[in-house]
RNA sequence: UGCCCUGUUGUGUAAUGGUAGCACCGCAGAUUCUGGUUCUGUUUGUUCGGGUUCGAGUCCUGACGGGGCAACCA
């Protein structure tokens, strides 16, 4: 019944990666034809009712060098098993009493080819069938069968259905129909993430993320959410590749191929995690000076705005450092740095509070670098950001980082859980000042931050408050050297 | 101690029996009003041992490593 949901939200994330599909099958629309082969095999000595419970069967299928004990019931006779096929469909047994077995071969070292469950009895409302069936086929039995009336003519899935290979083909060969051929492929896996459905299951029920949506999930709408676009997925998924050996992708080439289209194609924008006020004691207290900045360096057809600047800005904290090492190039004490697309301004003065910590900067602007450039042609080796103080908004900024604070969450210590291992501060929200040019954006518009990243409007941003997701970092060496 | 799959640079993926290539990462330079972008250069590889061949990543053979398999789940 809930099936539906699971089936819609694949539709959607296929349908916003860029795919189309033909035609929709559904395994139900075949229950009977799957049950008419059934008698078939029934017919042909090739399956039988079996009265042994699931313990039993269990029990009895013996391990990978030691053959199974046949069910004392698999010599009934044809017609025998015919009738009770029949009463088990009509629903006169009850769930789990009876079951179709594939006679197929109780030594075989693969130990789905020991007499495997086809049908099994289940009381159940079916989302497609309703009450019709009482009987349900398994997996195994269901697959090839349903692949052949479809008129496949190559199958593919993951790896671990390698195993059940052989007897996809024994059925088809038994039915004598069209013949698809299973292909396997390895399925792709990243660093650091946990990808199994069952555990990203688990972290949705207990909370521990907001949803299958939730930013810092591995699931396409996730991603999508996070601010990827489709092309970088594809394209990422293009780079990998498709082989039978188990891989191990780095998270670096998800976030290059995120940063390769981005950079194509989002804003540049200006905007403050952690605000340090700056005043600019030689610029006029009431003046607004409004500046021409380059919207997108990579796309000349993205235009200019217009950028107010006033006395009063904010700069990021981590621009300025009172004790610079060797290579720093942005503001210091004494030192000058550009004011992207304003002014090229020099600290003069650090104020601090009661604790030491820096509350503001008293710097002086050259009145004649307006724009970015000094009339003397002097260079200048840094270019911060800023936001006018009195024109920025605030937004709301959601800092993302590795869900998990192991090397492969799937590997993790004996008898720890995995869950055991998620990182506490996998998210940080800040309160950020950004450009009132922001004010009106839409909802999954992504915008590059200068010199901090990607991010992406988030669809939390309804009562008139912006909340941006951190996409990506930009690519940083200074921060990197200096690790 | 069964059966199946799989071993090519740090990662991923190519190479009719004929120069081991591509991308990411890393490193080094150049350009730059983003320590971004772009451009240039560059380190590192066929798991090991036999065999066939003029020639083996590729074929044969033996070992070793990794993964999978015993649901009335898919």
């Amino acid at each position: 019944k809930e099936d539906t949901e699971y089936v819609d939200a694949i539709k959607d994330d296929i349908t916003w990666l860029g795919f189309k599909w033909d035609a929709e099958f559904y395994a139900s629309d075949y229950f009977e034809q799957l049950y008419l082969w059934a008698v078939d095999l029934i017919k042909k000595g090739k399956a039988y009712v079996c009265d042994l419970t699931q313990e039993e069967i269990s029990r009895d299928r013996g391990t990978p060098q030691k053959p199974a004990t046949p069910s004392p019931y698999r010599d009934r006779s044809v017609a025998e098993n015919l009738d009770l096929f029949e009463r088990m469909r009509k629903g006169e047994f009850r769930d789990g009493e009876k079951t179709l077995r594939a006679k197929v071969d109780l030594a075989s070292p693969n130990m789905h080819m020991r007499d495997p469950v086809m049908y099994r009895i289940l009381h159940a409302e079916h989302h497609r069938t309703g009450d019709k069936w009482c009987i349900y086929p398994m997996y195994d039995y269901a697959h090839g069968e349903s692949d052949s009336i479809e008129g496949i003519t190559h199958s593919i899935c993951t790896l671990e259905f390698e195993v059940h290979r052989p007897l996809y083909d024994w059925f088809i060969k038994a039915l004598e129909i069209h013949a698809p051929q299973q292909i396997e492929f390895a399925r792709l896996n990243i660093d650091y993430t946990v990808m199994s459905k069952r555990k990203l299951l688990e972290l949705v029920k207990n909370k521990y993320v907001t949803g299958w949506d939730d930013p810092r999930m591995p699931t396409v709408c996730g991603l999508r959410r996070r601010g990827y676009t489709p092309e970088a997925i594809r394209n990422f998924a293009e780079r990998v590749g498709v082989a039978k050996r188990d891989n191990v992708i780095e998270l670096s080439l998800l976030e290059f191929c995120i940063r390769e289209d981005l950079n194509k194609k989002a804003a540049r924008v200006m905007g403050i995690l952690d605000p340090l006020k700056v005043t600019i004691t030689n610029f006029p207290e009431d003046k607004e000076d409004m500046l021409e900045a380059i919207n997108n360096p990579e796309d000349e057809t993205a235009g200019t705005r217009q950028v107010p600047f006033s006395r009063e800005i904010y700069i990021e904290r981590d621009d300025f450092m009172e004790d610079p090492p060797k290579k720093y190039f942005r503001l210091a004490p004494g030192s000058e740095v550009r004011l992207r697309y304003a002014y090229l301004i020099t600290c003069n003065e650090v104020v601090k509070d009661a604790n030491g910590k820096i509350t503001e900067l008293r710097c002086t602007c050259d009145l004649a670098s307006r724009g970015g450039q000094a009339p003397d042609g002097r260079k200048v080796k840094g270019t911060i950001h800023w936001v006018s103080a009195r024109h920025a908004v605030p937004a709301e900024v959601r800092l993302y980082d590795r869900l998990f604070s192991v090397p492969d969450p799937d590997d993790v210590p004996e008898g720890t859980d995995y869950k055991d291992n998620l990182n506490p501060d996998s998210l940080k929200t800040v309160t950020a000042m950004v450009e009132s040019y922001l004010k009106n954006v839409k909802i999954g518009e992504k915008y590059q931050f200068e010199r901090l990243g990607y991010f992406c409007v988030d669809a939390d941003s309804a009562d008139n408050k912006l909340v941006f997701n951190r996409t990506v970092t930009l690519k940083d060496s200074w921060a990197k050297q200096n690790q």
